[in-house]
DNA sequence: TCTTGAAGCTACAGCAGCTAGAGACATTAA
DNA sequence: TTAATGTCTCTAGCTGCTGTAGCTTCAAGA
């Protein structure tokens, strides 16, 4: 398949595909006689893994020692484990985050019912530090709490 | 206050301070007679704003908006109160999307108990279509190159 | 068979949102 | 006074793409 369907088939714009091969994410692609790059099946599983890990929030880095492991499978799969689990860490942090965010912007929203913005509090809501969920200790020498 | 000071209270590195003031979302800041940089209580509020604000998803456009639209406290409220809206469907969204990954990603440490890589599911959970929320319409059994 | 229009090619520029380095001047504590 | 630290400007680099220009190739219709 041409690069377009393979582009369609895995949910991947063209041009982030033929990034993905320039920087080594995906091996150069076969041609065809008039240069145009030719994948197979197994080409569209990689770029679908490729695209749910970065939705994943992999970061290419990762993706790549992921997919190196996979290349290998005969060794224990502690390292993929300790991605995944680092990832996950990640992901959870960013769920609370998100979570507490979302609060707050919900009660911007609300305090912000119809009035000038010299009623609404939306403004302040950002710029409180009371409603601070992340643990930004305002220090860098500080340790954290 | 000093610009390093400035950064230790509001959680921001030095070097973002200056890029904000430059690309306008700062105002440019008073001098002292050595040329350096210098904040007012007021400045340190704005900043705060800023930190919250990305924190909370929105874009460097986005929260200049907001600032301008706090910079003229007169006007009706609804356009802070749309960018506010549009911000948390983009938080919900993304909430969702996280939620739904964690889930993998803890499939994925699950599946890979000590086994190795042949045996575990990393790799395949994230090559799966099945649990594809987006929709990516794709079709099978196009032949292979 | 010819033609046309989409899709492909390479190479390079640009985007957001920072971050890091060089080399010079300012401030501050001992 | 001197040394250390902080700040200054400027420039370049980073990740992960996305878009442009100017060309070539391919597939389908007339």
């Amino acid at each position: 398949m041409t690069i377009g369907k393979l582009g369609q088939a895995a949910g991947v714009k063209v041009p982030t595909i033929r990034y993905y091969e320039q920087i080594g994410l995906l091996p150069e692609a076969e041609r065809s006689g008039g240069n145009q790059r030719l994948y197979s099946r197994k080409a569209l599983d990689r770029l679908t893994f490729v695209r749910h890990a970065r939705e994943l929030g992999f970061t290419l880095d990762a993706i790549r020692d992921l997919l190196s492991l996979s290349d290998h499978p005969d060794q224990p799969c502690a390292a993929a484990d300790a991605i995944a689990k680092a990832q996950l860490a990640e992901i959870e942090k960013r769920l609370a985050r998100l979570a507490s965010l979302k609060v707050e912007l919900k009660r911007m929203v609300a305090q912000c019912a119809g009035g000038s913005i010299a009623d609404c509090r939306v403004i302040e809501v950002l710029g409180d530090h009371s409603h601070c969920s992340t643990d930004h200790s305002h220090r860098e020498g500080e340790g954290a709490s």
